[in-house]
DNA sequence: TGGTTGACGTGGT
DNA sequence: GACCACGCCAACC
């Protein structure tokens, strides 16, 4: 483990992986345990590169509980079935209660 | 070295 | 309540 050395973006899929079984999180609430709240949009950038990780991408949505990177999955709706198959509802590309299923890292974690 | 990008968030209209 | 515009900040070319 090498804590400064390893980028930005290793730190992310640490904390996305720490989302526990059927819930998600926000790009914004990992930015913000990582410290960077204000960089909530390089949690998605990471994420791009989370493709050869073992990180599970598609429990991470935006504030809007909304799945914005559906599209970059292999698959258009791979996403919402890696989803539904943890028992999260999507409807309309959008998690139902989202509310419930939100996991905030900062807030469980509390590092 | 500098400019562009982007799986977002917040605020204002 | 929905839509539009701006800001952030690390990685990439």
């Amino acid at each position: 483990m090498k804590p400064e050395t390893e980028s930005f973006f290793e730190r992310v899929y640490e904390v996305v992986r720490q989302v526990p079984y059927g819930r998600v999180t926000s790009y914004g609430a990992i930015a913000r345990y990582l410290g960077a709240a204000r960089s909530a949009r390089m949690v998605g950038y990471a994420m791009n590169a989370s493709h050869a990780k073992d990180v599970p991408a598609h429990r991470v949505v935006n504030r809007k509980g909304l799945l914005t990177g559906k599209h970059h999955f292999h698959g258009t709706n791979l996403m919402q079935q890696l989803l539904e198959s943890e028992g999260v509802v999507i409807e309309e590309n959008q998690v139902i209660d989202f509310d419930k299923l939100y996991w905030d890292p900062a807030m469980h974690l509390k590092l």
